[in-house]
DNA sequence: AACCGATTGTGATTTTGGTCACAGATTTTC
DNA sequence: GAAAATCTGTGACCAAAATCACAATCGGTT
């Protein structure tokens, strides 16, 4: 059961619903869009839902384009031997996407993945290029949008670089809590590069 | 000892130099600027030359903006416990980078090193922001140039996240020869994430 | 040419974390 | 609510890679 609150401006005119305003939200951040702008944005997204288990991308097609996550999970990963590796876990308010193949116009080699049932908006490649096309303000988005999801790339390979099992949980349990909390051990032993086994002895001793 | 090639127009006037050339061929990759603001981009960069070990950015410092590598090898290391754990390298035409510092206005944790006597362009943050508000085909092109580099990053993860030592190194054999040529091999088991010795008995597997 | 520092190779040893196996526990599904 | 599937915990064992130690080699400098 869920509830969309309705903002109305003094005409009691609609404006924004819930969603929509969660979507605002995580865009302010990067300080680009004004309400024109964010109207425009909005105007392309889709809403959809997806049950748990439901794939958003599976390997082999092509990506057509990036989520926001309005509530529930979902996780990249890619199939190396037989095993899911998991690379990357986006929560709520946040921005699923899978860049190689929207950038590069090449099949996936990865999946995204519903891990609990989902709402989110989808902004297709081809409307994500017009809006590149229309205003600088959508490629300055862009820009700040993709220094930001980099920042935190170069972490997780430091992460994978220099840090012990040990200090791997720790990391999450500092800067990802959220993660320990909603996805499987068994899916975060893999995105941390180690075996189940010794991730689920490192819980084990706190 | 060095020439640089100077293309003139029809009434003898230069144009660029060799090293002008270089820098707009890598742009030109990316399809982005014309003429007018090629130039514009160039007026803002500052030509300088590093000997061998000497520093572009060195931790605790702010960094002041992006390097294009004419010519040379910078490298781009952390000290962690004690130890110079190597994030990346950047070779001929290659964009030298450290983002988090850059784009957050931190002091940076990490640092830029010339691995050999380097010739680069250097453009400021300052002025970076500035070919920013300036047009959006600037804009244009940190968002390819991002793009590019976060497939190029998410690829590392990917080595450090799945593969065993042994094919690490085929890694490097088949995505990144020129560094198995130009980087000794302490540096390179850093990257990789695995002891110089391990790196070392693969090679002489080999 | 001789020196010094940096880099690499290689053996011996130790340790860590992976693998295997199986039992509980927890969720999902019908 | 029972069955099935998924997820987690834990012990025993093993293999791979880290560490330690030292020699050899390479590169640049005076």
């Amino acid at each position: 059961m869920e509830f969309n609150i309705i903002i109305a401006d003094q005409n009691g005119k609609e404006l924004y619903s819930e969603n929509e305003i969660i979507l605002r939200k995580a865009l302010d951040k990067f300080n680009v869009l004004n309400d024109t702008e964010f109207s425009d944005f909005l105007s392309v997204c889709e809403y959809m839902e997806f049950a748990k288990k439901q794939y958003l991308l599976k390997s082999g097609n092509y990506n057509h384009g990036i989520y926001f996550v309005i509530s529930g999970t979902v996780g990249l990963f890619e199939l190396i031997d037989g095993k899911e590796m998991y690379q990357n876990f986006f929560l709520e308010c946040e921005f699923a996407n899978e860049l190689k193949s929207l950038t590069t116009q090449t099949p996936s080699t990865k999946n995204l993945i519903a891990l609990s049932d989902t709402t989110l908006f989808h902004l297709s490649r081809k409307e994500l290029l017009e809006l590149y096309e229309k205003s600088i303000s959508f490629e300055r988005l862009g820009r700040k949008l993709l220094e930001h999801i980099l920042n935190a790339q170069n972490e997780i390979s430091y992460v994978l670089q220099s840090l012990k099992p040990e200090e791997r949980y720790s990391y999450l349990e500092n800067k990802r809590p959220n993660l320990l909390n909603n996805i499987p051990l068994t899916y975060l032993a893999s995105y941390l590069g180690l075996a189940r086994e010794t991730l689920s002895r490192i819980r084990a001793k706190r």
